[in-house]
DNA sequence: CTAATTAATATTGTCGACAATATTTAGGTT
DNA sequence: AACCTAAATATTGTCGACAATATTAATTAG
């Protein structure tokens, strides 16, 4: 899969597949939102013990895709608009961060490569041709990078280790095909300008006003629902 | 304990116990950072059996505190200059958004709390006499407040539920107490003032300066040490 | 028939033992 | 003596069973 996350560290336990098997159903919505979860039945469904089931949810936990009750039990997040725009305030701050650490951090190769990945993008049929590829893994693609390029440990982690899966899983349920991939696209392009001019202030306004645009397109379409 | 953090549910369950423990440890530095941790050692010393510790070390993985490979075990994270400066560029972004949100989504009753605190700050005996009270107990108080003030469940798990504790073990185990006492809570007023104006944009710049002005009296100190 | 109380059931929390993997120690070869 | 190999040891991962708590069902009083 193109956006594997490159702080997972490799599978070896069998925690950690269950972990990863859970979290493609969670974020699918194979295993659906707010549901409950029951251990037992879980446990006999992937055929391991309720031990090795409590360890893959702990990590499912980590990620803020299931929630825990003492002596109550695990139920999976629920998916709401108001949800979804904390997560797009969190970003707004972090990857706004990111993309002015990067500017002041990344390497010279690194810059290249994002070009490189940018350029592809444009030619890519996809793109060209309808909205779907470059909005699901191309734009995912994108912000890893920048956060990456940030070569801030906890803000990776956050990001990448955690936020990510819930920002997959909205985009998954909710069915995001909106209408911004090639304005998108654009904002992209100057974003690694700015970073390329070592340009931190421009680089983090940048990323800001990309994500907070994308918020407030949602919050429009929400609106015209009503 | 003053500061207990509001987003901690009752502690019922006996892992739970031994978590709330090893967190005072470890931030305490009684376990000491980047050393090895034993299960058998630890569960023998807790009196429990080794699952409820995993389920203890879980959480401080949630924390940071600690950090595990598959098939090696766990260890406390390691306190260094640049973790410490990584935080700072983290509790810059998130914090300065959530002040921001503070500004919108606080209710009056709020702020008139927060008021009220920063007025019982300015009388306390200890901001007359010296600096820690108030650089401890203190300044978290009113961090903690403006966070749970954004009204947003994200970035109230993330900063309350875990950046917290780390930041904690770095004032411990750095023991910081600088000069910044006074004009700290100069600078804390402020960013009440535009609260209460509901001036996010204002309230957000303040917060970060802030931060920033943290960050560069430590970055200042250690580049005088070398 | 409704509501509260209690009994029955199911679920989660905790435990100790075994299996799989890593680390250390001992031994042998160059 | 240094280095690689292999046995021994210790540590982590996984398992199934029991205890404690919560949820559901049954029973009884009003």
């Amino acid at each position: 899969m193109a956006l594997d996350n490159p702080t997972t560290q490799a599978v070896v336990t069998t925690a950690d597949k269950v972990f990863d098997q859970m979290l493609h159903a969670i974020v699918e919505g194979t295993i659906k939102a707010g549901s409950k979860i029951s251990e037992p039945e879980l446990a006999k469904h992937y055929q391991i013990s309720r031990s090795t089931l409590r360890e893959a949810l702990n990590r499912l936990e980590k990620c803020h895709l299931i929630e825990r009750k003492a002596n109550v039990g695990s139920r999976v997040v629920e998916c709401s608009i108001a949800g979804l725009l904390e997560i797009y305030i969190v970003r707004e701050a972090l990857e706004g961060m990111a993309c002015r650490q990067a500017a002041h951090n990344m390497t010279d190769d690194e810059i290249i490569e994002m070009k490189a990945m940018l350029a592809q993008h444009a030619n890519s049929k996809a793109l060209r041709d309808g909205v779907s590829y470059y909005q699901e893994e191309g734009d995912l693609d994108f912000h890893y990078k920048v956060i990456l390029g940030s070569h801030n440990q906890q803000l990776i982690n956050i990001l990448c280790g955690q936020l990510y899966h819930l920002v997959r899983m909205y985009r998954c349920q909710f069915g995001m095909n909106s209408p911004r991939a090639t304005k998108a696209f654009d904002e992209h392009s100057r974003i690694i300008d700015a970073i390329a001019d070592r340009d931190g202030e421009l680089a983090e306004m940048l990323m800001r006003r990309h994500i907070a645009a994308s918020r407030k397109n949602i919050e429009n379409k929400i609106s015209q629902q009503l």
